[in-house]
DNA sequence: AATAAATTTTAGACAAGTCTAAACTTTTTT
DNA sequence: AAAAAAGTTTAGACTTGTCTAAAATTTATT
């Protein structure tokens, strides 16, 4: 049996290990989790002993195969708990994380092959990211960073890779979402921000944004 | 905050109390959610601190008004659920209870708001049991237990009062559902079994199952 | 009304998960 | 390569919820 709070490490440790592609250190589980180093070392004795991580004292933290298939299927539910929330519930995007983070516990995989079902095998959760399969694939989008994008380039806004309220809560203030057209007018070098051109107006979007958005570039 | 188990206990004191009408023993509230007297006295004192029952030491226990909306409210979601689970995700009432009892415990207002409007605010669910609304009200039904039927009655099954994937299985084997129309042919009284006659054939129904099963009386 | 039986509570222990403070490793700086 | 800084683990304590065994209280029996 596997307790809520280890999914929730198994899912931080996948999310870091994502992000930094390698082994994953103990303060950096601490921080996505909010909660202290010791507490993480504690935990992670106990996923290694339950074979789902690979774990050398000081040397940082691999998931297993078991751990890590865990871990997709809990990614998997949460995204496609987001979509039922928005697609079916009418929710909206900045609302809905909070409430699947407790759906996403929830143990019955029959239940989350009929919503998965019930919504039409949907590919991409409400911000963009791609939902995986039952067997753990996961579709690959061939989406890039906003602030990768050179001066002139022209892009339509696929989703986010931030799933924060306030961020969210922003960009709907500037009417930017998934569709959202654009330009990029001017970069600047000395902080990473940048200036878009979208439905007629301009706006200057710092480092902090602009590397959270995912486009797709456009002729 | 309230936790999970906090909340089981509240529900356990009010279905127990439903059936006894009075104040609830500590030994019912153990056996109800199979744990050991001695948890529940454990507990009763935690409720107590925090004002969600009104308990006297060998005395047994009520809930205070506090407890008694929280535990509706739970009972409600419960059968909020159960209603998305069999009407739109298609899956057999008898099988959807052990994930209700997860999903009840989803904390979100807005949810459950959502999920009842989604559904187009039903009285009943699946069972017949009838679904408290956002202020805890009760939808009446003057539905009663089969076994109280007299020789010669007839009636229309309404619902039934035990959520056990057993006897559910069971009334499907036998096709027994909602709306089925019968008539009593035999009371027994030794055993106080009795034989209907439903769908062109003849049954013979224990005591246990007939006091399950609720029906209203039809001429 | 005294004793027996049933019920309930307390005492003490345990597991899961958390924390702070101190000790130990590893990495970085000088 | 020694010292300082950063990162990690251990020790010990605390909370929640559980349990068994023993003590206390209430109810039933004679």
């Amino acid at each position: 049996m596997i307790t809520l709070t280890e999914e929730n490490y198994l899912k931080a440790i996948l999310s870091v290990s994502m992000i930094t592609g390698n082994k994953v250190s103990t303060n950096a589980i601490a921080e996505a989790i909010n909660t202290t180093p010791a507490s993480v070392s504690d935990m992670l004795k106990k996923l290694e002993e339950k074979k789902l991580i690979k774990y050398e004292k000081y040397k940082g933290v691999k998931l297993s195969k078991k751990g890590k298939s865990l871990a997709i299927s809990i990614i998997r539910k949460h995204r496609l708990w987001e979509t039922f929330l928005v697609k079916k519930l009418k929710f909206e995007w900045s609302e809905v994380h909070d409430i699947a983070e407790q759906l996403e516990h929830i143990k019955s995989s029959e239940l989350i092959d009929r919503i998965e079902k019930y919504l039409n095998y949907p590919k991409f959760d409400p911000h963009g990211e791609p939902i995986p399969s039952k067997e753990g694939r996961l579709p690959v989008a061939k989406n890039i960073a906003l602030i990768n994008l050179q001066y002139n380039d022209k892009a339509k806004i696929m989703g986010v890779s931030l799933d924060d309220k306030d961020f969210l809560d922003y960009l709907t203030k500037l009417k930017i979402s998934i569709g959202t057209e654009l330009k990029v007018i001017e970069k600047i070098k000395f902080d990473l921000s940048m200036k878009i051109e979208y439905a007629g107006k301009i706006e200057h979007l710092s480092k902090e944004i602009s590397e959270n958005i995912l486009v797709k570039k456009i002729n």
